[in-house]
DNA sequence: AGCGTGTCACGTACGGTGTACGTGCGTCAA
DNA sequence: TTGACGCACGTACACCGTACGTGACACGCT
């Protein structure tokens, strides 16, 4: 009987499968119970590995973290290189779209997040920046993405792709909110995507005039 | 006895012996049993004025959203009154710290939020901005906010004012991570005003550059 | 071979959570 | 007076995180 060896059961294969569940079901579904019978495991079997559920969610931030893909080109424009360091950052966020709120709500002091920090650094004193500015433009830059992020998915928590707000603009009063009547339209959708880069670049211009002064 | 005449127990009442507890305890020791004990009354009785644990955290949001205080002048040039709008939205959060990471958490499609936006479309559109583009630029200074606010509350889980990070950066390979250690003392530390005034600032320039063109 | 010793999967149990449901008491309209 | 309704409350249930104990198994030593 039960020929399945049953893989050992490691650190990874918990973390893996809660990731995979927040994906599946979102990330109130999430219960150590609900992940060691994705495994296959008693409840327990799970604190063998990982000290509690806290440290869990840690470990889970920090692997979508550190799968975040840089294809950093040294010999691009310094510009070019944040953009798409900026990207590559979003673009996790997108792959794992529930777990983003995981990612963003817990302040990770691992060593995950610090290689894209290393790179943004780098990038940075590179085109010239003292180490103080440097920092605090890599800090502006994160406030600016994190931001985005948050209300990406906090539009859709559910995931569905746009439209939400809908019933609550249309029916506002247009004398005690007439800019936001009138521009109810373009309040209520919102292209992601155009809307970070429209972000981006004002922010990477920015910047350059900084750079420059 | 019981001289209390014991005042209705109202949703508001509600809303505020939640925000109390949330800044006294912590968000994560909000629970209807705490609240209703709080008030004196029994945990049911909540469910009276209130439909779930949920709603009740979204009307803490709005609740804390709708304090924001705007000293706006109409007067002023542009830059200066999307500074005072932003600083003010910033305000509330370190009013209500450990608040902020329930209002930011949950999006919120109520009306309560919907003054700011009218304020600071208003503005956008009185320097000179078209409609779509002062949605744009208003997302991103959202954005920008929203972002700074969880780093500092991120930092500061248990609100203690600074220093946090201390040991992590401390013990960082050189080899692997020169940026990081050599700017670990800049890293290590952060004045969150100056930080985030840093930031607006540069948003603010950038925004002027736009309108000029 | 016998025997500690350590690792690890697992069951049970406890104190906590949100909330569905029923019950009883007040105050009004008819 | 009587019915209805609003509202405070107690009980109960399903679920949660996890402390603790137990037993199966693999190992190095004598």
């Amino acid at each position: 009987m039960d020929a399945m060896p049953a893989e050992p059961l490691s650190r990874s294969r918990i973390v893996a499968a809660a990731i995979d569940l927040i994906e599946r079901e979102g990330a109130d579904a999430v219960s150590m119970r609900a992940i060691a019978a994705a495994l296959g495991v008693g409840v327990m079997s799970l604190y063998n590995h990982v000290p509690s559920k806290a440290a869990l969610l840690d470990a889970v931030a920090e692997a979508v973290l550190s799968q975040i893909e840089f294809t950093d080109d040294p010999d691009a424009e310094w510009t070019e290189r944040v953009r798409m360091q900026a990207l590559a950052f979003r673009q996790i966020a997108h792959h794992y779209p529930r777990c983003t709120m995981v990612v963003v709500s817990r302040q990770l002091r691992s060593t995950a997040g610090l290689l894209p920090v290393e790179r943004a650094l780098d990038t940075l004193r590179g085109a010239g920046f003292g180490g103080e500015e440097a920092v605090r433009i890599l800090r502006m830059f994160i406030a600016y993405i994190v931001g985005s992020l948050l209300r990406e998915v906090g539009v859709t928590p559910t995931f569905a792709p746009a439209h939400g707000s809908d019933v609550n603009l249309g029916d506002v009063d247009p004398l005690l909110f007439p800019q936001v009547s009138e521009l109810s339209p373009v309040l209520g959708d919102c292209d992601h995507d155009a809307e970070f880069a429209y972000g981006l670049e004002l922010l990477i211009q920015a910047t350059a005039v900084r750079l420059a002064r």
